[in-house]
DNA sequence: GGCCAGGTGCGTA
DNA sequence: TACGCACCTGGC
């Protein structure tokens, strides 16, 4: 794997940034395009060229900009600590050319070809480390639900209980104990539908401490962590797989969706066997959605 | 106006 | 155990 290196630092229209080198294997397209997290959106890139992001992360506004797969920019006020906080987030402190070439060899013959295929077309997806909580609720308010209506149903949640970011520039995810205070009401009048009553119980579950999501990251034995999350009301496997693997590190986690059905269907005819890919099952699994999703 | 969207819980065989 | 169906809402 390259070397991440810094290539430049300094400051645009008062915005600190810094330029990264060695990111090969990532794209901020997909990373962000693949519908892993729903707080960013496209911005006009910064320097005047390429694609860029914006969104609010671990407490910061921050603006990730990229102009060809080797280097990517990060904008913001916390910028600086690229090593121990962004290229964590960004999971470019994984191989993922190792990973690729473990997934693409993991199946028989036929399911390697169009492994192969799969990941080439979502090559440069980075499964984001995302925190839990915030991961949790994204994917309790996806069911039976589209991206657009998503993003706004986050963006609504955030305005109304989420704490300002340092910079006073984005609204946090609310805490669980801020969901928990506001109740099942408030939450129902953001448009959140039936999901409500869900989220309402992920918050008293996790604010009571009846949930410890500290303990479900830190927790080996994946089935556990599985059963820790579908104790709350409408948590299914896939929403807990979701929330698993983008927010709590497990990449083993292999979600099952429409998109995913569909694979099987018209590429394997017993489907993915998700236990071949074994702890790279999620990023599998992206690749896959990736290919089916966007026709690649 | 009816159908659908990146599921889940519940009721019925 | 294995289905079928309702569920809030907004957009087409």
């Amino acid at each position: 794997m390259e070397q991440l290196r810094i290539l430049r630092e300094g400051a645009a229209g008062g915005t600190p940034y810094v330029t990264v080198g060695g990111t090969g294997n990532f794209s901020v397209f997909k990373t962000f395009d693949c519908g892993q997290c729903f707080r960013f959106d496209p911005v006009d890139p910064p320097f005047g060229e390429g694609y860029a992001v914006s969104g609010v992360a671990l407490g910061e506004r921050v603006t990730f900009a990229q102009n060809g797969e080797g280097s990517v920019t990060v904008f913001g006020s916390d910028a600086g600590p690229f090593f121990s906080k962004w290229a964590p987030y960004l999971s470019l402190d994984v191989d993922y050319d190792e990973i690729d070439r473990a997934v693409t060899t993991a199946l028989d013959r036929d399911g390697c070809a169009v492994m192969r295929r799969a990941a080439e077309a979502g090559r440069g997806i980075r499964i984001l480390r995302q925190d839990g909580w915030e991961a949790l609720c994204s994917f309790i308010v996806s069911q039976n639900n589209n991206i657009p209506r998503i993003k706004k149903i986050i963006a609504a949640m955030c305005e109304a209980y989420g704490e300002l970011t340092a910079d006073g520039k984005g609204r946090c995810f609310p805490t669980a104990q801020a969901l928990c205070d506001a109740g099942e009401e408030a939450i129902f009048a953001l448009r959140t539908g039936f999901r409500a009553k869900y989220l309402a119980d992920a918050a008293r579950a996790v604010a009571s401490g009846e949930i410890d999501l500290d303990a479900v990251a830190k927790e080996e034995d994946f089935a556990a962590c599985e059963a820790a999350l579908m104790k709350i009301k409408g948590v299914g496997p896939k929403v807990a797989d979701c929330a698993l693997l983008f927010g709590f590190g497990k990449t083993e986690a292999y979600p099952v969706d429409v998109w995913m059905k569909k694979v099987a269907a018209r590429h394997f005819k017993s489907g993915p066997d998700p236990r071949s890919f074994g702890k790279y099952a999620g990023i599998a699994q992206q690749y896959l959605f990736y290919m089916e999703r966007y026709g690649v």
